[in-house]
This record gives C-alpha cells, sequence and structure tokens, in this order.
DNA sequence: CGTGTAAGGAATTCTGACACG
DNA sequence: CGTGTAAGGAATTCTGACACG
C-alpha cells in the first residue's frame, strides 16, 4: 500500500462527502484506509472510487449491509 | 494540478528527508508544490522525484543555484 | 549554503457520544 | 440507518529566526 497518500481532507475535497460520512463507511467496513504513525486515515484513489461508489449506492436505496454483501459476492469493488 | 495529493509528512516518509530541507528547496524555487485553504502544502509524485534528484545533485556538489540554472537550460526536471 | 532547532500559532484529524428518525 | 454536531485532545504543519560554517 504505497499508494494511500490522500488525507481524509483531501478525500473530502475529491467527492464532496462529509467526514463523518466517510469515516461511516470505514466504520460499516467498506472501505479500508491505512493510517499513519499519527492515527489519520490516508487513502488512496481507489478508496476515493469505492467512497464515490458508496455513496451513490446508498442514494440508491441501498445499506450498508446490503453493499458489503454485494461486495463479496460479486467481488465488483 | 489534481494530482497533487501528498502532505510534507508523506514526502518525509517517502523520501528520508526533513522537512527543512524539503521546504528548503521549495525557498529555493526548485519545487512548487500546492497549497490547501489552510495553507499546507500538497505535493505530486512528481514533486518527490524531484525533490529526490535535487537532494542527490547536492549530495554530488552541486548548490540549489546550479540546480535552477540546469533545469532552465536542459528542462530536465 | 544547506540544514538543525526551539517557538508559538493555526489548521487538521481523531474518538465517543447525543440527536433525529 | 446514515449523518450532523459540539467536545476535548493529539498530531501536523506553518512561518520567521538564530545557529553553524
Amino acid at each position: 500500500m504505497d499508494n494511500q497518500l490522500m488525507s481524509i481532507g483531501m478525500v473530502k475535497e475529491l467527492t464532496g462527502l462529509s467526514e463523518r460520512q466517510i469515516r461511516y463507511y470505514e466504520e460499516r467496513q467498506l472501505v479500508f484506509p491505512a493510517r499513519t504513525k499519527g492515527g489519520s486515515r490516508r487513502y488512496s484513489y481507489e478508496d476515493v472510487r469505492k467512497i464515490r461508489e458508496i455513496n451513490q449506492k446508498l442514494k440508491e436505496g441501498f445499506n450498508t449491509f446490503e453493499l458489503k454483501e454485494k461486495r463479496g459476492k460479486k467481488n465488483l469493488m
């Protein structure tokens, strides 16, 4: 994981989502950002892509549990 | 510049250099990181590459002024 | 000249919780 | 369930300066 370099602030800018939303997706085990020594999250572009997709699916009516299932079965994310 | 996303802390890790060195190369106009609203520097991979090259050249005996000239003439960096 | 460091401040991020629904 | 927010703390980064050489 040499490519997780964005702070949550960058992700916030790129996606337009709130820190709360971004952290929540992690809490629900949908994204797995790295951590610095200090404990801050570090995201990759791939994570940003996932986060966008998750938010999109949620808007479409799915819940985080379904998204997790879907990932397991179809390995799409 | 959508790809300047690393904090100086990340660059420090990737290059093994000190913040002082990294900032100094900017002061000497050898690298041009972006800035967040808050004022922190944001580096791209390209910047990291330049920083490594600069440090290498300095070890070889060049000074920052020469490095700036070289860049202008040969457009290598 | 290139780099170290202590100084004080400002911006960032973290966690756990209460809230709504 | 997904998200907002106020709370207090910890880690990060910033600038300007003094130091050495």
